[in-house]
DNA sequence: GTGGTCTAGACCACC
DNA sequence: GTGGTCTAGACCACA
């Protein structure tokens, strides 16, 4: 389920783009898959179909997708490739930043693991939860 | 030090603001403490002045700076009680966000651990090195 | 032998419509000849019928082909004239532009000459290899 | 000088991506030179701005040009090579499909060279005159 | 002034 | 119904 934060300095297309990515990296969305079609997901997160448009371009022009003529979108058969690579790479900018972060801080490695654990064991990042946006504090 | 990436989609004032905030609440930059003056930063950042002057004002909004007439801005007297809630917020979010993203792809926690722990010990976050943004793969 | 390119800028029924002419135009396909049946192309070619019956219905139109309820569609007996006009028309254009297209590059004429002759030694223009067409990078 | 054929089954955004790749590989654009600001290309071309702008998106997705934050786009510093590619790809195709038109006619070689020679010498392609196009008459 | 994104709404090609 | 392109016009971020 892909979400649109309006607040966020990334374009909404974009934000379409990493949801659709995301879920083909996660296996939520298989190869050969159908697509929603671009108006219903335009409909679904009420937003222009022109901008949905330019997220499922643009994902075809990387790879992802593909996209037959009056036909609708399907997820790319050889999108697995891509999704490894993608997994690793989201994988490895989120954990590095969290790392940087934490050593601007001056925190040790033990005291950074410690924080991550804690918040590891007590649910953070819970995906149904969501991560609740404070508004007006724009991070990404 | 901060650096400013032309290529993401947060604006660069909202960039510099982020780097001077962080310096602010990890200890570089000390309450009283002068900050480079607004053309001297723009000449550092290769960047408009006016964007430091954006960036500079909505701080001293903000509270984190004071800006006096021909002395230039310098750190606010009580920045310390913002700088510990920022730091607080800053280590949440990214610690969260980290979850949240192993999560998407279905780690469990041991394996969310496990990989956290491998990349902190190969001195991931390394701010020297950062990651090469790819132009069009923009994640911020 | 009819190929098509979903790739193209240019429709399909296009597309078909000029794979027909150039048949009829080289003889491959002489006047009262039967074409194939709407169903049998479409089939062959991975196309919906609707596609194929919009070339059929343009190439009667413009004097080519012939439909007689039940007989399905033939060449026309006088395809020959328009044939004559059409393939000195298809040679004068593409001439011409291969020729723009090097002129554009500033290559005088005894350059171009010897280019286009290394090409028609190479075996330049063989329709069993074709190129293979990126896309996103839709020349036509 | 670009020339925008709304008559072509080619979409308007291609014909100027192409018209200026046309330019950067033939060298009447060099590294670093500024191209028309979208509004001004727009204008000139009495088409849309997006448009335009959609055709500098994709030339600076394909590494042609640069493009700066309110400063415009100009051609890549390292356009060079790509530029060679470009020009070798389109040289390519347009002499592979003359030749491969000439040959659907069954003419031998010689009668093609000829042929081609002749155009040559005649002066065709005179980029000068441009190709007069018969309207409704859309091939590319 | 520059480019970037987004919306609203139209028309087309194809199934 | 599908996606694709284009227009018109708005607003924003930045120089």
């Amino acid at each position: 389920m892909i979400k649109v934060d309006t607040d966020s300095f990334v374009p909404i297309f974009e934000q379409i783009k990493q949801g659709i990515k995301r879920d083909i990296t996660s296996g939520v969305l298989k190869p050969q898959q159908a697509l929603s079609s671009i108006r219903d997901l335009a409909a679904d997160l009420i937003v222009n179909p022109n901008t949905v448009a330019r997220a499922y371009r643009e994902l075809e022009m990387e790879g992802f997708i593909e996209t037959r003529q009056a036909r609708g979108s399907l997820v790319a058969g050889n999108s697995a490739a891509l999704a490894k690579q993608e997994r690793e790479a989201i994988l490895d900018r989120i954990f590095n930043e969290a790392v940087a972060e934490a050593r601007r801080f001056y925190l040790n490695d033990a005291e950074i693991l410690r924080l991550f654990e804690r918040k590891l064991r007590a649910g953070g990042g819970n995906v149904a939860t969501g991560e609740p946006k404070v508004k007006g504090d724009k991070h990404e």
